[in-house]
Formats: structure tokens, sequence, C-alpha cells
DNA sequence: TCTGGGGTCCTAGGACCC
DNA sequence: TCTGGGGTCCTAGGACCC
């Protein structure tokens, strides 16, 4: 479970207690700059350019920029008006997905050859236990090189790799010599490279945390390290044992290779509307698209959802959301539009919508059921129809009457994007 | 040319049951 | 007939990650 890696996966309480056979070697790999990357690739013209990859809508935000750009102080999250502000002469590239997702795939088959222990973090981060490759491959630095020479020569694409005993410090030296760097971290050298490392550095520690650590008078993770585990764990819970063995560099967290992650949790689809909405007809329409949008990637998983989540953002940037858990678990378009929109009933909708979310949670995974009663087969076999044409003809070859019109979906995909997704679990 | 989108996990309080 | 206590489910919201 790859997203799981962003709080627990890392240091595992009861991981630690399972048996522990002997030292890893878990290598991470991270793609420099990726989407910019690639389109300095594939356009000669915006190489050694200032670019930042943006969505190819009117309300979006930087999504990636070139190393070029970064000098200036261009930033992922920036709107269009401070990247120029920043930079003004940076330029905007609107994101291409499917080359993201065909370059992201070629990088996997890269690393499927080095160790079948591939775990897929984001569409460009990947962690490779490669602890039983080490003798096939000529040791760590021998297999961290290849993989460069090759996405270098395969897909001219430069990455960072980082080799140590655990994914947690993996991830950190991938990052320690960005871009195009190599950097190994052997056990010993560990309680020296956390000693003056701020805490901030480690996947797991936010602005927030990092913050509530500082007032306690902790700022590097050599500090983190030694602090008394039992305060940590009283003002943090379960987050302060966590934090403690981050500060010693401890992770016993497995590379969970492909196809074993565990299924989803949730699913959902969010979009901020090219302008804001106060009709509630309007509201409807996109609420019935965003619960298709839902409900077709949850009939693809073979789930259903017990819980449906609203969240409406709304002009000023405040927000709402609100859940409701409903006996039968649903994943028809039709069934959680209609949970969807009577949450919406509930919420008081006084200012105009900037955006709309819906998604589903507490899934259980049933594969496909027939329904049993009559009155459900309609909107069933309909549904399957939907499917089917949309399965041969795309997404958008068919859709609901009340729906007049659909913003453009080119927006950038999300960087988290994997391409395998949850796990499929047959119907029995 | 004001602020994207997709996730996971944790917490805290309330309802409800035994 | 001055309010025990454990367990579970549900909801809202926060923090973090890419």
């Amino acid at each position: 479970m790859p997203r799981d890696l962003v709080r627990s996966a890392f240091i595992t309480p009861k991981l630690k207690k399972q048996k522990i056979t002997g030292s890893r070697s878990v290598l991470h790999l991270d793609m420099d700059a990726f989407f910019a990357q690639v389109e300095q690739t594939t356009n000669p013209a915006l190489r050694g350019k200032p670019i930042a990859v943006v969505g190819n809508k009117k309300r979006t935000v930087i999504v990636t920029s070139s190393y070029e750009a970064r000098k200036h102080g261009v930033k992922t999250g920036m709107t269009m008006g401070e990247g120029t502000r920043a930079c003004p002469d940076l330029i905007f590239v609107p994101g291409n997905n499917r080359k993201y997702i065909d370059t992201s795939v070629k990088i996997i088959n890269v690393l499927k050859n080095f160790s079948p222990v591939v775990e897929v973090f984001s569409i460009d981060e990947a962690f490779v236990d490669i602890t039983g490759s080490l003798r096939l491959f000529g040791g760590k630095e021998a297999i961290g090189n290849s993989i460069k020479k090759r996405i270098k020569e395969e897909l001219n694409l430069t990455c960072s790799i980082g080799i140590a005993p655990n994914k947690l410090i993996a991830k950190l030296a991938s990052d320690m010599e960005k871009p195009d760097g190599l950097v190994i971290v052997n056990d010993k050298d560990i309680p020296g490279l956390l000693e003056e490392l701020p805490i901030e550095e480690i996947c797991g520690i936010g602005k927030k945390t990092g913050k509530k650590l500082r007032t306690l008078g902790i700022e590097t993770l050599g500090e983190l390290g030694r602090y008394p585990a039992s305060i940590l764990k009283k003002k943090f819970g379960i987050i302060g044992e966590r934090l403690h063995y981050m500060g010693l560099g401890i992770d016993e967290s497995p590379v969970v290779p492909m196809g074993d992650e565990n299924p989803a949790k949730s699913i959902g689809h969010s979009m901020t509307f090219p302008t804001d909405v106060d009709d509630r007809e309007d509201i409807n329409r996109y609420l019935l698209l965003l619960s298709g949008k839902v409900g077709r990637r949850a009939r693809r998983h073979g789930c259903l959802g017990h819980t449906v989540s609203l969240y409406v953002r709304f002009s000023d940037f405040t927000g709402i959301g609100k859940r409701h858990t409903v006996e039968n678990p649903v994943n028809l378009d039709n069934d959680i539009y209609s949970v969807a929109s009577k949450i919406l009933d509930t919420l008081e909708v006084d200012k105009p919508v900037r955006l709309l979310g819906v998604s589903i949670a507490n899934l259980i995974y049933n594969g496909k059921q027939f329904p049993l009663f009559k009155n459900e087969r309609r909107d069933f076999l309909l549904t399957d129809a939907m499917d089917n044409v949309k399965d041969i003809f795309g997404e958008d070859a068919v859709t609901y009457a009340t729906v007049t019109e659909w913003p453009s979906e080119a927006g950038v995909i999300s960087p988290a994007w994997r391409p395998n997704g949850p796990r499929r679990v047959d119907p029995k």
C-alpha cells in the first residue's frame, strides 16, 4: 500500500515485532522535476529554459517546474501569476498526462529488471528492494548506476537514487544530491547523517509537526532521536512513537511489490469549476458527473462504498465536508448521486461554490453482483451498458441528458497517480 | 494571471449497546 | 434516586504525502 508510507508504513511498531531477516538494501528512485523534464526532453526548444507544467484550465496551479525555474524561486503550488512574478521569463507548458503515464510505466519496467520487488510510490517515485539482487548485479553502486544509465539511454531522463537499509533513509538519500544524484547510506552512517539534519527533511514530518517539535526545542533529527520517547508519545499519541523512530532512522516497513498492495480504502473525484457556481441545478449536474466518475472507478475495481462523502469549497475558499453512511453499499452513479445530493440538501450553501468533491469509503470488494430485486435492475443494467460503451469508445462517449457541459478535462494528472491502482478482488 | 487533485491515517466527541 | 465502564460505529476535521 504505497500511500500508506506517508504516515504509517514507515516505522510500524507491529512490524518491528516480526522477525527481521538481516540487513536490507532498499533503493529509492525519484525522477528529477519529472513532468518538466519530460516536456524538455520531447521539445528541444524548452531545454535549458525555465518552464512550469500547469493544467490546461483557467484555474490551475504549477505542478512541476524545471530546475532553471526553481533557481528563480518558482515552486509547486504557485499560481501562474506568482510564477511569473518570481520568474518573468517563465514558460508555461500545459501538462500531457498520456506522456507522463507512458514514461512512468517504462521507468517501472526498467526497475523490474533489477528486482521483482518494486513498489510504485507515485508517478515518479518507486522503492526497490535490491537485497536479493546485490550479488547478481555487482553491488549497490553498480545497481544504482545501471538504473540511471538505462533511464538516461532509453528515455533521455535523469533521476536521483538513494540506497539505504530502509525506505525512510533511502528516500532521504535520493533527495540529497538532486538532480542526477546517487547516494548510498550504510547503517553506520545513519547517526552521523541525521545528527545535523532539520526535522522537516524526513518524510512524515511536515510544517505543523515540525513547528510543534521546535517548540519542544527539537531542531534536528539527531535531537529527535535522543528526545524521551515517552514525552513524544504523550504529546503526539501514536505518531509520537514513530517520530522517535524517525529520529533514530529506524524503519522496518517492507517494500510492497506491485500486486501485493492493499486494496484502496476510498475513491474520490473533485473539481474546481472554471467559474464559481451558484445555481442549484448546475451544482446538481456537476454532482451527477462527479458521482459518475467515482462510480465508474468503483465498478472497475469491483467495490462498493458504505459511506458517501461530499466536500464543498466556496468562493471564499472556506469549505465544508459531510459524510453519510448507508446500509446498502453503493457504486452506481445514481445511487452515489442521490446520497451526495441529500447531503448537499442539509448544507447551508449561501455562497457561490468553487469546488465539489464526491468520494466513497468503507469499501467492500464484492465484484459485480446482479441485483436481486427487479426495481434495482434497471439502473444496474443501464450503468453496465454505459460502462461498456465507455470501455470501447472512451470516457466521454456517453453521459446523462441533464449534463449539458463538462469543463475540458485537461487538468494535469495527480502526481500520486499509480499505474496499477487498487488490487482487484475476484468475486467469489 | 489568486490559490489543482488524489489519496491515507489519526483524533476526538457523540451515539449506542451491554 | 448526584452521573461506572468497555467496546464499536459514525462523523468532522487535521496532517501529511505526491
